[in-house]
RNA sequence: GGGCGCGUGGCUCAGCUUGGAUAGAGCACCGGGUUCCUAACCCGGCUGUCGAGGGUUCAAAUCCCUCCGCGCCCGCCA
């Protein structure tokens, strides 16, 4: 039986903690007894804790081998030779220049249980108080609704937020609401128009088909593309744009431009809403101004040896030893009549950011590549030593065969992507549950078509290009959302029908003697160092590898050996399913994807 | 033109930051599995000049250089 904690001290929230101490311990005597003068912190830097072939960590020898004048063979077989067994270690030997290490199914199976049932929810993480971290994603303009382009930054915003948290660091989410500036000073511009006086080529707008249910991003971000499209060739219209654009940075914009903006941005959040990414705090570019954040940035930057002023009274600052573009090597901060641009409210928004985050992370599109570099380059000016984290991603292409070619090419909104996919998931939910009641249907299939779309996005390095592939976007199969779901609600099921009250007890970890139980467990135990990766790197790609792993294991084990009918063995397989089913429900939980208990 | 990013089986990807043992998945394809805990599953099979060339190294998909292809950016826009 596990040992409860207390009899070892501190405990690490990782199960391969306490294993890997020993295994080093015993290598560094290994080492020792063959003459071998390696430091204890080399050893464990070589250590390779995925494997190989053989094991389930590695040394490669090679390193070693050097320095000691041997042939690496020679010396895998000495370390091999000298090992002092230990209860950790099942199984040591050589093979080349490696010696392979097999941990000891019993000493994981209990290190890793006693943590599950401990932790529960927060198996996997680790307890704060860590680093006070911001993350800032999305912040799409509030001009329309979210096109499908848009939804990476925010499930991938999203995730890293939920790790983070995780991970026990101090998480706030930000949305910036950018309200100043052309973009949406177009919408308001159009608005404080009647739509009967419209010009014609806007009024076209008004034909186009108000969606059922109306959503207000929908409704008045409908005339945006027309209004861009006109004020290219009325410069009248230019003029009354810039005129309210200057209104608005001075802060007499009309009410209606707050208004506006704020019924847009809702309709966006309802529909980021549906795939579980929701923010905590909203930063209005406006408010930038009003609390003298901007003005306070241009004093700091117009007293710079670097800042030049240009012939017309604007200012800019001598980037040329950046390495950047040339053409961006001179970059103006304040325009002529000495009001703001981009560029220098967003400096000013990261200076607020990073004077209250230790750490401050920004999602971007690749388009913002520049801008970013640009932004690092301001702050070594400004002799800031914080920098923003900065994970870009690439676009989703707008290609692909089938439906995406609606109006011209570009444009798939998020909104019919999800409907789209809970379409196809209340047909599979139909097939299987002929007498659930609508309601039910209609949840389940909402979870597993916005599962579906979330887990695509994840299992992709955010700065690979993706090719928009509707068939894949909305796969239930194999390396999908819905597999991770429907693992978890199969563990779930087995629960369900033990009847059982209790799952962490009278257990006995010799009995999991199976490769699937072994195999199983191996997976559970690597969690903790899974997510110790993605905080690092951001790369949340690997968390859905894992979801992946896991529920693939499971579902093997689920195959090769019986649950319920398996007498003697039940109490320590339900512990299993029951650890799998935990498991597997914090890694739906971290990438924003519902549980379901049936589907 | 310059800068940055990407290039891995037929398709979509992981692995690259910290170089290690026969490069892993999923889809597609072929062949099996359901009186038994959810077949959105499982078992078996097939598929690779890791864009090309050079270099560093005992060892390169991984690091360095050159080239090719694709994408993005290079505004007193955001």
């Amino acid at each position: 039986m596990a040992k409860p904690d207390s009899e070892r001290g501190p405990v690490s929230p990782d199960p391969w903690t306490p294993i890997l101490e020993e295994l080093v311990d015993g290598l560094e005597a290994s080492a020792r007894r063959i003459g071998l003068g390696a430091e204890r912190a080399v050893l464990a830097s070589l250590l390779d804790l995925e494997g190989g072939p053989q094991g389930d960590v590695a040394l490669p020898v090679h390193r070693l081998a050097g320095p000691a004048g041997r042939p690496p063979a020679e010396l895998a077989a000495e370390l091999a030779r000298s090992w002092a067994p230990i209860r950790s270690i099942e199984d040591v030997r050589a093979d080349g220049a490696f010696v392979n290490f097999r941990i000891s199914t019993l000493r994981l199976a209990q290190e890793t249980l006693e943590r599950i049932a401990a932790r529960r929810g927060r198996y996997g993480g680790q307890d704060g108080p860590g680093p006070r971290t911001i993350v800032e994603h999305t912040s799409a303009n509030p001009t329309g609704p979210l096109h499908v382009g848009r939804v990476r930054n925010g499930v991938i915003g999203d995730t890293v937020a939920r790790v983070a948290r995780a991970m026990g660091e101090s998480v706030t989410t930000q949305y910036y609401v950018d309200d100043l500036g052309r973009q949406a000073a177009m919408i308001t511009w159009i608005w404080s128009k009647p739509p009967d006086q419209w010009p014609p080529e806007i009024a076209a707008a008004a034909l186009i088909p108000e969606p059922a249910v109306r959503r207000d991003d929908a409704y008045y971000g409908r005339p945006y593309p027309f209004v861009s499209a006109y004020l290219k060739d009325h410069p009248d219209a230019q003029a009354e744009l810039a005129d309210l654009v200057q209104r608005i940075e001075e802060g007499h914009g009309p009410s209606l431009h707050r208004e506006l903006a704020e019924k847009i941005l809702a309709g966006m959040l309802a529909t980021l809403a549906r795939i579980n990414v929701r923010f905590d705090t909203f930063v209005w570019e406006s408010s930038l101004l009003t609390d003298g954040s901007v003005d306070a940035v241009l004093r700091r930057l117009n007293e710079l040896p670097s800042s030049l002023t240009e012939e017309n009274g604007a200012r800019a600052l001598d980037l040329s030893r950046y390495g950047l573009p040339k053409e961006s090597s001179r970059v103006v901060y304040q325009r002529g009549n000495g009001t703001s641009l981009y560029i220098t409210r967003d400096v000013a928004y990261h200076l607020k950011k990073m004077r209250s985050a230790d750490r401050v992370i920004d999602v971007l599109g690749q388009d913002h590549r520049l801008h970013a570099r640009t932004l690092n380059a301001f702050f070594e000016e400004l002799g800031e030593e914080h920098r923003p984290i900065f994970i870009i991603y690439q676009d989703i292409l707008a290609h692909a065969g089938g439906r995406m070619s609606t109006r011209g090419g570009s444009a798939v909104w998020l909104d019919q992507l999800l409907d789209d996919a809970v379409e196809r998931a209340r047909g599979e939910v139909r097939d299987r549950w002929e007498s659930l009641e609508a309601a039910e249907v209609d949840r389940i299939a909402e979870a597993v078509g916005t599962g579906a779309v979330r887990f695509h996005i994840l299992r992709v390095a955010p700065e690979k290009p993706v090719p928009f592939d509707w068939e894949q976007a909305l796969s239930f199969e194999g390396r999908s959302g819905p597999f991770v779901q429907y693992s978890y609600a199969r563990a779930g099921s087995i629960l369900r029908k033990s009847e059982a009250t209790e799952f962490f007890v009278g257990y006995d970890p010799a009995r999991y003697t199976s490769e699937s139980e072994q195999a199983l467990i191996r997976v559970l135990a690597r969690l903790p160092r899974v997510l110790r990766g993605v905080l690092r790197t951001n790369h949340v790609q690997n968390l859905a590898g894992y979801a992946h792993d896991l529920a693939d294991e499971f579902n093997r084990f689920y195959h090769a050996v019986p649950v319920l009918t398996s007498g003697a063995e039940r109490p320590s397989r339900l512990t299993l399913v029951a650890a799998a089913h935990q498991v597997l429900g914090n890694v739906l939980d971290l990438m924003g994807i519902e549980r379901l208990e049936r589907m």
